[in-house]
DNA sequence: AAGGTTCAATGGTATAGACCAATATCGCTA
DNA sequence: TAGCGATATTGGTCTATACCATTGAACCTT
C-alpha cells in the first residue's frame, strides 16, 4: 500500500504518514530518550539526509517541524543543535487552574485518586489518534486550593508519547508543566467545551458538596504544533468556586 | 517594500530579503488593504507561481508563512482561501445560540418575557459607562429551539446608543443582528464569564426544568471597536442542552 | 604569538518535475 | 429527479540539483 511507511524505523501506524513527519517523530523520540542531548550537534543536513536515504529537502521539512517546536537551534555556516529545554510558560493558557491560582498566591495541590495503564477503547483511541488497545495512561486527580477540594481532573494520555509518566510527580505539578519540562513537548492548541452538570455521588463525595450540586464540566483535547493529540480528558469544577472568564479580544495586524 | 520582480534583475545587493518572504509580505499587504478579502479563493498554487514567475515550491514557502499566521485556509482538492479575521471568527462565540442553532438548521425563536425602560442603577451605570439614572433598556427573552425553551436571556442596553429599540423585532432576531443591521454598530470584543448555577423556581418554570437543575450562567459585557459598552447582561442556558466550545489556538510565528 | 586570509562545510533559498490523495464538477444512468 | 461515476484540479509530498551567505578552522603572514 504505502511505499514509504517503513523507510524510517517501522512505525506502528496504519495510516499514510508523510516521510518528513516520520523522520521528525523519530528524531523527537531520540531527543526524548536522551540519545540526543541538549547542545549536541546534529549531523549536517547533507549527511543526515544521505544516511536516512531521503532527499535533503525532505530532511529539512522534518527539521522544520522540530524547529517550530523550539527543539532545535540552527546556525548557517555552523550546524544544527539540540536546543536546551525551554522553561517558558506557554502552556499556561491551556490550564486556567494552576496558573490563575498560583498567580493569586494560593497554594495549589493535587491528590492522586487513581493512576492506571489502560488499553485505549475505540472512543479514546479515535480522539488520541492511536490504534485501538494501544496503551494509555489514565489518571484522576483531586485538586485543592488551601486544602479545599475544588476540581476533579481526569486525564488520558498516550503512553508512546509520555513513557514512564508514572515516575513524575503528579501531586504538585500541572500536567502541562510535566509535558513541557520532562518531554519537551509544548501544547499548542486545544479543543475544549464547557457544560453545566449535576454532581454524582462519587464526585460530590470527593469535592465535598451535595450530590446534584451544579458542576462545571470541561472536556478537553490538547494538541501539539503538528496537530497530534497529547491529552484527552475532562475536569469537574465546583460551580460555586469557579468562574470562567473568556475575554474576546481584537487581533493586531502588524 | 521590495518588489518581487527584482528577482530577475540580479543586482549584487538586495538579496537580503528572500523571495518567498517578499511574496508573503506582498500578499499580506493585499489582504490588509482589502484587495484580498476573507473567504476569497486565491488562484491555485500553480497559477500563482506562474503569474509571479517563481517556482511552485517557492510560492508554497510564501503561503506557509501566511498559513502559520492563521491567515489562510488550505484544502486539498479544493483551494486556498483567505481566512476570516480572528475578530469575526471569534465574534461567533459572542452569540453561541443563534449562530450555532441556525447553522444546524434549527428554528430559533424568542419569547419576550419583559421589556422595560429603566433608569440605570449604580452597578449597571458603571458597567455601561453611563451616568447613574440614565435611561437603559432592560429586557428578558426566553429563547426556544423547536418551541422548546433552552435559554433565558437578560439584556441591559443604553438608550442613547439604541434609540427606539422597542420598534424592532425582538422575537426572531439576535441582539447582535439588530445592533448590526439597524444601528450599524459592530460588536468588537466582550468580557464574558461562565458559571454553573442552580435554577431558581422562576428560571426553572420558564425553562421547563426542575428547580435546582444545573444551568450555565454567562455574564457578558460587550464593547464596540472604540471600547464603549454596548450591552450588559447574562444568559441562563439549560445545562442539559448546551455545550460551550472554546478552542484555544495561540498564534506563533517563526 | 598575533592577526589576517583562504577555503571547505553548513544552513538558507530557489528551481523543475513528478506522483499522490482529496475534492468539486459535470455528465451519465436508473 | 436523484444518485453515481469519471475526470480534471487542487494542495501535499518528495526528489535531485544548484547557488548563496555565513561560519569556523586551518593556514599564512607579520
Amino acid at each position: 500500500m504505502d511505499s514509504v511507511s517503513n523507510k524510517v524505523s517501522g512505525e506502528p501506524f496504519n495510516v499514510a504518514v508523510p516521510l518528513y513527519v516520520q523522520i521528525a517523530e523519530s528524531l523527537l523520540e531520540r531527543i526524548r530518550v536522551g540519545e540526543l542531548i541538549p547542545d549536541q550537534r546534529l549531523p549536517s543536513e547533507r549527511e543526515l539526509s544521505k544516511s536516512l536515504n531521503v532527499s535533503r529537502m525532505t530532511l529539512r521539512a522534518a527539521l522544520r517541524v522540530l524547529d517550530n517546536k523550539g527543539l532545535l537551534i540552527r546556525r548557517p555556516g555552523d550546524g544544527t543543535y539540540v536546543a536546551r529545554p525551554k522553561i517558558e510558560r506557554q502552556a499556561a493558557k491551556l490550564s486556567p487552574f494552576t496558573e490563575s491560582m498560583r498567580s493569586r498566591g494560593y497554594q495549589a495541590k493535587a491528590r492522586l485518586i487513581i493512576f492506571e495503564r489502560r488499553l485505549a477503547e475505540v472512543s479514546v483511541a479515535s480522539k488520541l489518534k492511536v490504534p485501538v488497545s494501544a496503551p494509555v495512561y489514565y489518571f484522576q486527580r483531586l485538586r485543592l486550593i488551601n486544602k479545599e477540594p475544588v476540581l476533579l481532573e481526569t486525564c488520558t494520555m498516550p503512553v508512546y508519547r509520555f513513557p514512564n509518566l508514572e515516575t513524575h510527580d503528579l501531586e504538585d505539578r500541572s500536567v502541562y508543566e510535566i509535558v513541557e519540562t520532562e518531554y519537551s513537548i509544548v501544547p499548542h492548541h486545544s479543543e475544549q467545551s464547557l457544560e453545566a452538570v449535576s454532581a454524582t455521588d462519587f464526585e460530590a463525595e470527593l469535592l465535598g458538596v451535595e450530590p446534584g450540586t451544579p458542576l462545571m464540566l470541561e472536556r478537553r483535547l490538547a494538541f501539539d504544533k503538528d496537530g497530534f493529540p497529547l491529552e484527552y480528558g475532562h475536569d469537574l469544577y465546583r460551580g460555586d468556586r469557579f468562574r470562567f472568564v473568556t475575554e474576546i479580544a481584537p487581533l493586531e495586524m502588524k
